[in-house]
DNA sequence: AATTGCACCAACCGCACAAGA
DNA sequence: TTCTTGTGCGGTTGGTGCAAT
């Protein structure tokens, strides 16, 4: 069987799904094995966890402060352990949390490479920087000064 | 109107680890 | 004991949509 890659196809979604509620969600090798789908079993279960799981946030759903703050705080406490992270966030993933990180990181490291806006400026429609974030730049902002 | 920059998301890859042959 | 296979995790990439330029 020809293995496929990228997107999901609806078609595709329905069989894993109807495989996860005869079979549980595990052996997912099997599922290529038997011939269901040309898909590794990795990629399989890489799609159950993150997008059919039931209970999970619908994509789309931003990360509320709360979240944020809580994410911050485990990210502090554990490092990137995502998978454990995530256990703190019903309805989220790890993937999500991790997304979400380096987002997230990307825009703080812009923010630090920048001069400060002037308070007129516009911020560009970008996400504005909320207060927990503007007390964990100066975090970073003083590790930086300690490490450079 | 076209281009650019960014945020967000889905899915891949490589590695590590555990279980079983 | 070593090798193989399946699974889980973290890092990363590539695509899409939107707002600003």
């Amino acid at each position: 069987m020809v293995m496929r890659k990228g997107p999901w196809m609806a078609e595709e979604d329905e069989i894993l799904i109807e495989y996860v509620r005869k079979h549980g969600p595990r052996d997912w090798s099997s599922i290529r094995s038997k011939g269901l789908l040309p898909r590794t079993g990795k990629s399989c279960r890489l799609r159950w966890v993150n997008k059919l799981k039931p209970d999970l946030k619908t994509s789309g759903c931003k990360f509320s402060p709360e979240e944020e703050r809580i994410v911050i705080d485990l990210q502090a406490r554990f490092g990137n352990k995502w998978a454990r992270i995530a256990t703190y966030l019903p309805g989220r993933t790890d993937n999500d949390v991790k997304n979400f990180w380096s987002t997230r990181q990307k825009r703080l490291a812009r923010i630090l490479r920048t001069p400060l806006p002037s308070r007129s400026s516009k911020n560009h429609g970008k996400t504005p920087i909320s207060s927990h974030e503007v007390a964990h730049l100066e975090v970073i902002n003083q590790t930086d000064c300690i490490e450079s």
